[in-house]
RNA sequence: UGGGGCGUCGCCAAGUGGUUAAGGCACCGGGUUUUGAUCCCGGCAUCGGAGGUUCGAAUCCUCCCGCCCCAGCCA
């Protein structure tokens, strides 16, 4: 679909409508990540709808870490994060902004609200915190603090603040209604004690904002005029507003909701991902079975496929479930039309082709894409000797033509780029299992079609056995053997796939690729496509994905 | 259960009172093909349910059913 066909989504309704009216004039856009895990595919669709949006508007999108929690946070995570932001292919307005940043402003905002008697330093402990705010059916009571007066709460907020009070004695409440069918309403922690460094502030606070206390004003500080999030922040709406309402900010912006990704057979929760890494069910956060930014990177998605996909996604405000495979079907598209093609041999057996010279060697030239001249030519060493894949060889004769289009012992095939050949003998060893098929090529079939009388069954890739590079490939299938791995009862971990990596030596490659670069994408014809693992340094290549496989066998 | 949100083909999703109810993915047929790939052609829903308003409803009203989110000093 192109953009002109694409339908408006109703946020965009919404902005079209600000701009008419005059309320907005200049669309800024946030990426709000909390710099406590690594970026997944859920991130890219959020990242695609504001960078995505902010540039459709001519507006800017800042990239900002939300980071309120020294608790959970690291500036590991920071540093990966604006690299995936950037790989994606996005740029953001001025310098990257953090929370942290506002934490001053933020401070005097909080003494401004107990000067308007909207806010006051509670001494519940966080169960009594639990029991006095009542239920989703009851409604809460006033913390006995409620009343203190102003005076007393900037005295307490500033020794919290300086930390001279135990962490979890007191919290600094908005001061709301305890009645309010709306939780979040019921008055708040906007303030917590925590006496811990922060990876940019240091040792500076005591005391950390909440995240409701900091996002509403962080997008006011920084122009921000759409607020854009997902589902589950809707409830936490009414208290954005409520604090755009009650300080003096610099602007008014408001908070809009979307539906989040969701794919099958993966899960996209940074706890859980977290997890994975943490109990090393994967090698990684950039493990290539991982749905994060940096393992789809490694496996060999490209940025262009994650892009697509997540244009291809509506935004809207149901939340469902995508199939992987609508994901898979743009990685195939971009690879598909991108990818230059290569074969490699996965499981190779010799072939011996007896009617050509033993020091007799060609170099045949092949498209580097069957439809893009402009990724040119590549060079095919031939000789005596190839190898072929295990799987494309039988001794059954029995099997037709249709059912098995591959190296039938006495039938003819088309090697790719190459000659016809024809399968004429196996050569096995002591336990029988063949170690070479003997064969003879149809000479002059290099380039041609098949001569009269002769059908190859197919086309089949081959290496030369002389001149090609040893390598290793990795084979991944889903991580999950269950499409909500979420859902249903025990763990998530419960379904993990134990045959998710197949690793795959001895593998034969064209010499070409024997310096292939991690982040070139290639298709092994016949087979997927690949690129070059980024954390070896042997020549391993990572299967991204295979071809479509519409064949019933 | 109180509040908020959502229910259109197996999945995603257009549609905002009058259309043969878009499109993509998946799937199923067929064609082309020196990749069983790509590509091409064709097939594939009456809109959660029941009432009602209307000449006319997926679109409006009522009731019902189902799913998701909120009771962190997480975000």
């Amino acid at each position: 679909m192109t953009d002109s066909e694409k339908p408006t989504n109703f946020i965009q309704q919404i902005i079209n409508s600000d701009l008419e009216t005059g309320t907005v004039k200049q669309v800024i856009t946030r990426f709000p990540p909390e710099p406590n895990g690594y970026l997944h595919i859920g991130h890219a669709k959020s990242i695609c709808v504001n960078f995505g949006i902010a540039q459709q508007y001519g507006g800017g999108c800042n990239l900002r870490f939300d980071d309120t929690n020294p608790e959970k946070e690291d500036e590991e995570y920071v540093n990966a994060i604006i690299e995936d932001v950037r790989w994606l292919g996005f740029q953001w307005q001025g310098d990257i902004c953090y929370a942290s940043n506002y934490f001053d402003q933020l401070y005097s905002w909080a003494q401004y609200l107990v000067n308007q008697n909207l806010a006051y330093v509670c001494e519940l402990n966080a169960e009594d915190m639990r029991e006095y705010r009542g239920t989703l059916t009851e409604s809460g009571k006033n913390s006995p603090f409620r009343e203190r007066p102003a005076a007393d709460s900037l005295a307490l907020l500033e020794q919290m603040k300086n930390g001279e009070i135990d962490e979890g004695a007191m919290t600094l409440r908005a001061k709301i209604d305890m009645a309010s069918p709306n939780i979040n309403m019921r008055d708040p922690v906007i303030y917590r004690i925590k006496k811990m460094a922060h990876q940019r502030t240091g040792d500076k606070w005591n005391i950390y904002p909440s995240y409701d206390f900091a996002h509403g004003q962080e997008d006011a500080i920084e122009g921000v005029s759409h607020s854009i999030c997902t589902l589950e922040f809707a409830a936490n709406r009414p208290l954005y507003d409520w604090f755009v309402a009650n300080l003096p900010l610099p602007s008014t912006p408001h908070q809009y909701e979307f539906g989040r990704l969701n794919l099958n057979y993966t899960v996209t929760s940074k706890r859980k991902l977290k997890q994975l890494v943490e109990e090393q069910h994967v090698e990684g956060w950039d493990d290539p079975r991982m749905p994060t930014i940096s393992g789809l990177r490694r496996r060999g998605v490209s940025a262009t496929a994650i892009r697509e996909f997540c244009d291809s996604l509506a935004v809207a405000k149901t939340d469902g479930v995508v199939d992987m495979a609508q994901f898979e079907h743009f990685i195939r598209d971009d690879l598909n039309n991108n990818a230059r093609r290569a074969m490699c041999v996965l499981q190779p057996v010799l072939l011996t082709l007896s009617n050509y010279d033993k020091d007799k060697t060609e170099v045949f030239s092949a498209p580097g894409h069957p439809g893009r001249d402009d990724l040119g030519e590549r060079s095919l060493p031939f000789g005596r000797q190839i190898y072929i894949d295990r799987n494309d060889f039988s001794e059954d004769t029995t099997l037709s033509r249709k059912k098995f289009k591959r190296l039938v012992i006495g039938d003819y095939v088309r090697l790719r780029s190459a000659y016809i050949i024809r399968a004429d003998e196996v050569i096995r060893d002591s336990q029988g299992s063949i170690t070479e098929i003997v064969g003879s090529i149809v000479p002059d079939t290099v380039g041609q079609d098949a001569p009269e009388g002769i059908r190859p069954r197919g086309v089949i890739h081959w290496v030369s056995a002389a001149d090609s590079a040893d390598c290793t490939v990795k084979i991944y299938d889903r991580l999950f053997s269950q499409a909500a791995p979420d859902s249903g009862e025990g763990s998530f971990l419960d379904h993990i796939n134990p045959d998710s990596l197949k690793l795959l030596g001895g593998c034969k490659v064209e010499k070409g690729l024997a310096n292939a670069v991690a982040g070139d994408h290639y298709q092994f014809e016949r087979e997927g496509y690949f690129t070059r693992d980024s954390q070896s340094t042997d020549l391993v290549f990572n299967c991204t994905i295979g071809l479509r496989d519409n064949w019933k066998a």
